[in-house]
RNA sequence: GCAGAGGAGCAGACGUUCGCCGGAUGGAAACAUCUGGAGGAAAGUCCGGGCUCCACAGGGCACGGUGGUGGGUAACGCCCACCGUCCGCGAGGAUCGGGAAAGUGCAACAGAAAGCAAACCGCCGAACGGCAGUUUCGACUGCGCGUGGUAAGGGUGAAACGGUGCGGUAAGAGCGCACCAGCAGUCCGGGUGACCGGCUGGCUGGGUAAACCCCAUCGGGAGCAAGGCCAAGCAGACGGAACGGUUGCCUCGGUAACCUCGAACCGGUCCGGUUCGCAACACCGUCGGGUAGGCUGCUAGAGACGCAGAGCAAUCGGCGUCCCAGAGAAAUGAACGUCCUCGACAAAACCCGGCUUAUCGUUCCUCUGCCAAC
RNA sequence: GGGCCCAUGGCUCAGUUGGUUAGAGCGUUCGGUUCACAUCCGAAAGGUCACAGGUUCGAGUCCUGUUGGGCCCA
């Protein structure tokens, strides 16, 4: 059996404002206290991630620390969510929020956003 | 030992595992191996320069910056040294530090008066007049009433026309003298200079230029989302000024050059320059439409480290060694273990030189004052 | 990343060449009018002029730095 691979490659993330746009327009939306996440089918086969903290979460460090966490978070859990969706992760404006969290949270909402789309 | 002054540096360390961005090598590819991977402020965008585009970046005026002197530098509003002023016992620190006898303006309230001299409460009675008294009929004494003298003292104010002392006087006053402060001089000495020391003179002419201004000096505008190439894609519309002249060539109605005029541009304006000009397809302006993809610019540089040298220093030239982020929804994270003093402020986005602001701690060097011991 | 602007009562704005005590409208509160409400009339409260330092006798205003907010570009 083929050993699983935990990576993030550029494939794997969304990089057009087009495709964060059609996500925000035509995808579904859930959060919780630490996280905000709109999901889409892409079509495709491999899943896809998008990140976004906007300027009220902090300087530059800060942003950049919760942007790194969510990405690890998706690397993790890679294997465990369906496959063919396009994500996109807004975090919330708390200063608590860990690594822990943000797994628990981003695998409980795709797994309740999966069940909407059905 | 205590208290303090100045300067330089570090910015948790190590190991294992899973990942991220760039490069090299191998491979058809997937990928594998090796290797590099944020800061002293990367920040604020406050200055300066490189680079790119605006054809060139020329002169005057306007506008804006700078403002002791000498040096450093690619350049600066930065740095170094020195000078002046202020603060500190001292080591040292602070300093938007040109001009107020070129001109204009401003100073509320208070005060008599806010810039050119004047006089509210005062002080005085020398001079002229008045009144009263005395009189030897020359005048003398008193009053402070008028004309006056004065700026000592009081009071107002942020600021009131040098300060202190002695002399002087009716009272006073640079009126005279001594010292201090300030000013002037074609003076003398030192210094590249800012300036310093001295001599002589007469005793005056406040503050504000981060008010206008004057003087000196510097500055063309925009910015890597600049700019270049490729691909894809759309839709254009409106507006703008001479039918001028001379000369040459020649296929004889065209063409070229020059002059004049006009328009546009040179992102303030004038000169000056460039382009276009008989007719719309060019040029310029205004409005509108399309793209939001790729490559490049993009990291070898006012570069880092070391050595000796010049210079008080900032810095400079010389030799040697090294290559040290280059992304583009944007790379450094996570888990575990060990140790310590338990880790601040904070992350490149074209690149440098500065300034300013944020910052837990900690190490080193030089120096000052006081106390104690020898 | 780069360029530029703004900050004055709860809200929207004035504030001259630095000068005594910073104004206006709306809103708020109180009183009057009405059986009651609205309208109307009268009165009052409410400001560290975003923050810090400097120049000046004196700063909302001038200079420097910080903070917060907003706009533009390919």
């Amino acid at each position: 059996m083929e050993r699983r691979r935990y990576k993030f490659t550029r494939e794997q993330r969304l990089r057009k404002s087009l495709d964060f746009e059609q996500i925000y327009d035509r995808g579904l939306r859930a959060g919780d206290g630490h996280l905000l996440v709109f999901v889409l089918r892409n079509g495709t086969s491999s899943t896809r991630l998008g990140v976004s903290v906007s300027r009220k979460h902090g300087s530059a460090v800060v942003r950049n620390l919760k942007r790194r966490r969510l990405k690890e978070a998706f690397r993790r859990l890679q294997h465990d969510l369906p496959s063919g969706l396009d994500i996109v992760i807004v975090p919330r404006q708390r200063l608590d929020s860990e690594l822990a969290d943000y797994s628990r949270s981003l695998a409980k909402l795709v797994k309740k956003l999966t069940a909407e789309l059905g």
